[in-house]
DNA sequence: CTGTTAGCGCTTTCAT
DNA sequence: ATGAAAGCGCTAACAG
């Protein structure tokens, strides 16, 4: 029972006018009679005519729909994140075709060609941890679908991208860890495949060198961001001869695991060792243990940073123009409880 | 500069035959000749053709779309929710259109309108804690639009939706109390537009009931979910002259608000008051003081089963039949620390 | 100021 | 086994 919704045909019929002319109006098309616009309009109205948004997008080449694929949503970085990308796709009459990669390169893939099987205008995407190349990104050049990276950006050239400095950020923490008289700091890194850009390693390497530490390899350890890989990356430290006092570690929730296995090896939290970070999500807030410190990352931000830089490269591509390759940088922020 | 695709009908010409061969070989249409199916296929190959899903979408009038319209993805309940969404949408091929509604009703119905005119084939909604009527989801009716309501579900007739039964696991939630001494209990409500299914108030109601318990009606007071509004229901139990010793609160998020300004009130967790909620969302595990128990919704299942629904309504449709109302109602489970 | 016409890319009768 | 033609709903160039 289909029911089937009036067509600008259906009105030009009704008031034996052309189509066109019914489409003018509508459009309050200037070279159209007042009194023709008028009576078109309350027919319309009538009728409650829609246009039909799918013959539109076929005929504009357009959709006004964007995708978004990201790791995942339980992270509080990326709800919030999308917060400003919707904010912003919304002013823009955009609405947000979504994905979680759930850090899986071969769903990221998927989900970037099903995104252009849509036809979306364009593409914000954070990296899966697993993503080793970008090929599936690089393709939708081909299809004239620019896509614009945020906060997991990947090391490549070419490419569009927001995303927070962290260095400055990471020196600031180790040298804050260290004037509070750490001498042994781990690092606990993400997965190589994010590490690509080492804004957080080269900021903790900077600071042991500004303050004359060694650096002793084996305090850098790395986690595949699962529970079990946080745990046996901490295992590593807490097994050294000499232990870590303090450690330094991807972001919030990788901490979150790490000290709750810390205390599980009944190490005393902020006495025995201490734990600073990055995303200070506001979850943080309620926990016994937070990190001392973490490193905001402003996701609202980049997410409304990104998706103006997604518009601005629509509305070129539109334009028939070619756009220099943008990377924005955001500054982070080291917030201290 | 824009690139054009390649078309059908570009194949056609390039082969000397016409479109709608093209077409049905590209279908393995059973009448096509083995040697042109071929050809086709390696043009179509080499020319990297990929269908224009845009005119698909417009002369299938379908899109492969659903719309997603929800509160807000902070909450892990949600989050998980979409997970389950998502694999069951990617499973049928169809992709997710989200929107929060940020518990505003104006922009829920902003939401809908725009995923309406996207020509979504179904919308999936827990709706807004301001929405007072939902005509703008009835509305959908006369587009052939199904929805489903799932989690937030309102309390109208005529409609399909997925929920948990929370009646069950309320009484057992305020027995359990009871029966570790409790006499004095609160219960700290939604907002009253979400409170239109009376499932926890209910249970509250009977497990006192069946205890011969008085219910005191100056214990129960509500909160719009706001930090805020949490805030000043808690203090308004806390002002009363015989206290409750224990509160049932609407979520974990509210609890996690309460419990933050009780404490802030000198008041002993678990000793002076103990808290047991509903959600159970996984990010309670790491706080000091989570709530003793709470109702494990199964956010994930909601979503698959609404989906699953869902996509049960747009076969029926497409079937063109009519499909009487569901209402899922899915068990919940009351978790004790 | 308005109508005619053509066409977006694809599917689908209806012929042949 | 293949082609011709129509049409989905809308827009826009071209003609008056």
């Amino acid at each position: 029972m289909e029911k089937k919704l009036p067509t600008i045909k259906e009105i030009a019929r009704r008031l034996n006018i052309s189509a066109s002319t019914v489409s003018r109006a509508l459009h309050d098309h200037p070279s159209i009679g007042l009194r023709t616009k008028m009576a078109v309009k309350k027919l319309a109205a009538e009728l409650n005519y829609e246009p039909n948004q799918t013959a539109i997008f076929f005929k504009q080449r357009k959709t006004f729909t964007i995708g978004l694929v990201l790791p995942n949503l339980r992270e509080e970085f990326f709800s919030a994140a999308i917060n400003g990308i919707e904010d912003v796709a919304l002013d823009h009459n955009y609405i947000v075709l979504i994905g979680q990669s759930h850090d899986d390169l071969a769903r990221e893939q998927k989900l970037v060609e099903t995104m252009k099987n849509h036809r979306v205008d364009g593409i914000l995407a954070s990296i899966s941890s697993s993503t080793t190349h970008i090929e599936h990104f690089e393709q939708m050049k081909n299809y004239d679908i620019p896509v614009v990276f945020f906060d997991r950006v990947p090391d490549a050239k070419d490419i569009h991208s927001v995303s927070c400095n962290l260095y400055d950020s990471s020196v600031e923490a180790v040298e804050w860890l260290i004037r509070n008289g750490h001498k042994r700091i781990g690092y606990l890194q993400g997965p190589p495949t994010l590490n690509m850009k080492h804004e957080r390693l080269d900021g903790y390497m900077e600071a042991h060198k500004k303050h004359k530490l060694p650096v002793d390899e084996s305090l850098i350890v790395s986690t595949n961001l699962s529970v079990e890989g946080t745990r046996s990356a901490v295992d590593a430290l807490l097994q050294l001869k000499k232990r870590p006092t303090a450690i330094l570690s991807f972001n919030d929730y990788v901490t979150l695991d790490a000290i709750q296995y810390a205390r599980q090896k009944k190490l005393a939290i902020n006495k025995d060792i201490c734990f600073v970070s990055y995303a200070n999500v506001p979850v943080t807030q309620y926990v016994e243990f937070p990190p001392l410190a973490s490193v905001e990352q402003f996701p609202y931000d980049q997410g409304v940073s990104a998706t103006e830089l997604l518009f601005r490269l629509i509305d070129k591509k539109v334009a028939g123009q070619e756009s220099p390759y943008e990377n924005i940088v955001l500054k982070s922020e080291l917030i201290i409880r």
